[in-house]
DNA sequence: TGGGCGATTGTCT
DNA sequence: GACAATCGCCCAA
């Protein structure tokens, strides 16, 4: 199915399990890496204070109030970059990070960015890890699916799906009842599951 | 102006 | 299972 925009002006929770199946494809100097997602999470923007937009609009977090549709990259820990979609019309913060996909094109040049990677299933299970084997960087941040580099390929119809709490995730989400976190049971690709142990405070 | 900390990962025991 | 690595952003002062 092509890209459709409407689709990511829902909240971030409605378009979340709708992206399970679809695929995510880079095109870079090196070549063409694709992505089917099996794992995401939703974050809710100024209600939700696991969200990088809950304390309003900075420099880091721009592209999650801007058009949806877009790529929202941010660094953490460091070391790492993390991709996000942005959902919601303009104006409003909402995302889905994506945590876990399968590589299903361009599997040579992923395993050779993925040096670490023992198996194939390892190639982006995990936030970081699927940033990475994608050829994801901070400058790919603001990017439209719907035209450059960057492309995305929903699913035919929607896959089954399992939810549970988020991962890895400070706040509650505010005493807000959703489900944060949805994945494609059965798939190697998935992270398996930490719960969130908060940081000791004196 | 500076200290604390994070939507994580890899390595070591 | 525990912990170090590592840097930009936010908030407090």
């Amino acid at each position: 199915m092509a890209f459709d925009r409407t689709v990511f002006e829902s909240p971030s929770v409605e378009v979340a399990p709708l992206l399970l199946g679809a695929v995510l494809s880079h095109h870079t100097d090196d070549g063409l890496v694709s992505a089917r997602i099996t794992e995401v999470e939703a974050y809710l923007g100024e209600l939700d204070p696991g969200s990088h937009a809950f304390r309003g609009q900075g420099k880091k977090n721009a592209v999650m109030f801007g058009e949806p549709g877009h790529l929202y990259t941010y660094f953490t820990y460091g070391m790492h970059v993390c991709a996000n979609i942005v959902c919601s019309p303009e104006g409003t913060a909402s995302a889905v990070l994506l945590r876990a996909g399968e590589i299903v094109e361009g599997l040579d040049l992923a395993r050779s960015r993925r040096t670490t990677s023992r198996t194939d299933a390892d190639l982006a299970m995990g936030p970081a890890r699927l940033a990475v084997a994608l050829g994801i960087t901070l400058a790919d941040g603001g990017l439209d699916l719907a035209d450059g580099p960057m492309a995305l390929r929903m699913p035919g119809r929607p896959s089954p799906f399992a939810t549970g709490p988020r991962t890895g995730v400070s706040g509650d989400g505010g005493g807000l009842d959703f489900p944060w976190r949805f994945w494609m049971p059965g798939e190697p690709s998935v992270s398996p599951y930490k719960p969130h142990v908060p940081k000791k405070r004196y």
